[in-house]
DNA sequence: AGAAATATGTCAATATGGCTGACGTAAACG
DNA sequence: CGTTTACGTCAGCCATATTGACATATTTCT
């Protein structure tokens, strides 16, 4: 699945009979420590990470931006003076791609370039003081919404699901996500 | 943010005096139990669910399928029968949008339209073999993901994980969302 | 110095997956 | 019988991504 809404649900008119288990349980299974099936935390997954980019999404569509300028302002403002190649390595995306959404960044002000001084050729970008602001109240934003998340949990929850989230990752991408997020964080 | 790939990481030159602590970290601050700035969480969340996606997606484009189909096939099979105005509002999409994708699963043999027993307005929607198999490669992927991390993790992280994703979901949606998962999985 | 590689930008065409508005048809409902 | 409902479809628009080709500056290598 990709991103879902929910809302209503499928009805089932006149109880015919199909309310008990149906398929796509046996693929499910257990998975992991109790028996409990994957699917659960499959489709939660799905409708907590909608929710989580819902917030954002509505702040940016104000604004006229999408969710492309918002990784673009988020990831300049956690890695000042980072390079066009660089952003386009994050985000893997085409420079193509990433020109539109920078191009409307910078004639808006939210985004600053700045050649770089031993390279003149890199474009070396910087978020401009609405781009930090931007980028503040969508932190701002998101970090609510996961601090009532952890405040409606256990206090061991933080550590849960920062460890599980890691572990989603791919194996191979982990060592590199762990270092963006902790270098950025000011992990020295 | 949203769906964001990782891979390469902004350099820093020659040392500039750039390697500590940078802006976005006022913002992040603090969010819950400990003392960890949330901003992590969120990353996290971004990168998890890129892999978590991306699994099913390479799957999906080999048939030339995208995530608009993934999420009809996905829900039609947990929910056999449902109407097309029931899988337009879990989508939250329109009708024009849900009508593209289901007539290619439709032409291909991977959904199956009847109309309904006592309003024959209605039609109800199940996965055919292929769909229904397709859904089942799908979800064991995707549980295959979460089978690892949660073995990578302590045995209390299943429960840590549902509770927490639940609880990133808005409280409006929460029951609904918990209906929809348990319903299909085999509630009673 | 000159050639090659690099960092970036840009033009053009295409695909996907959303959207709105308008209109049509069949069936149920009152 | 008229209205509402469930669904479908035509037509056009938008955002985001893609590929390929090419331009321009600048650095680096020989």
């Amino acid at each position: 699945m990709a991103d879902v809404n929910v809302s209503t649900l499928p009805h089932n008119p006149k109880g015919d009979g199909k309310g008990g288990p149906n398929p796509a349980q046996k693929a499910a299974e257990t998975a992991g420590d109790e028996g409990i099936p994957a699917i659960e935390l499959i489709e939660l997954l799905f409708f907590a990470y909608r929710d989580f980019v819902g917030d954002a999404d509505e702040m940016l569509a104000r604004l006229g931006f999408g969710r492309a300028h918002h990784r673009v302002v988020h990831f300049v403002n956690r890695h000042p003076g980072m390079r066009v190649a660089d952003l386009l390595a994050v985000l893997k995306i085409t420079k193509q791609s990433l020109g539109r959404v920078l191009r409307e960044l910078v004639d808006n002000d939210y985004i600053q370039q700045k050649a770089g001084a031993t390279d003149r050729r890199e474009r070396l970008l910087y978020v401009a003081p609405k781009g930090e602001e931007l980028a503040r109240q969508l932190v701002a934003l998101q970090t609510r919404r996961i601090a009532r998340a952890l405040n409606e949990c256990g206090p061991g929850t933080r550590i849960a699901a920062r460890k599980f989230l890691a572990s989603m990752i791919d194996p191979e991408s982990r060592a590199e996500v762990e270092r963006l997020i902790s270098r950025a964080a000011g992990g020295k």
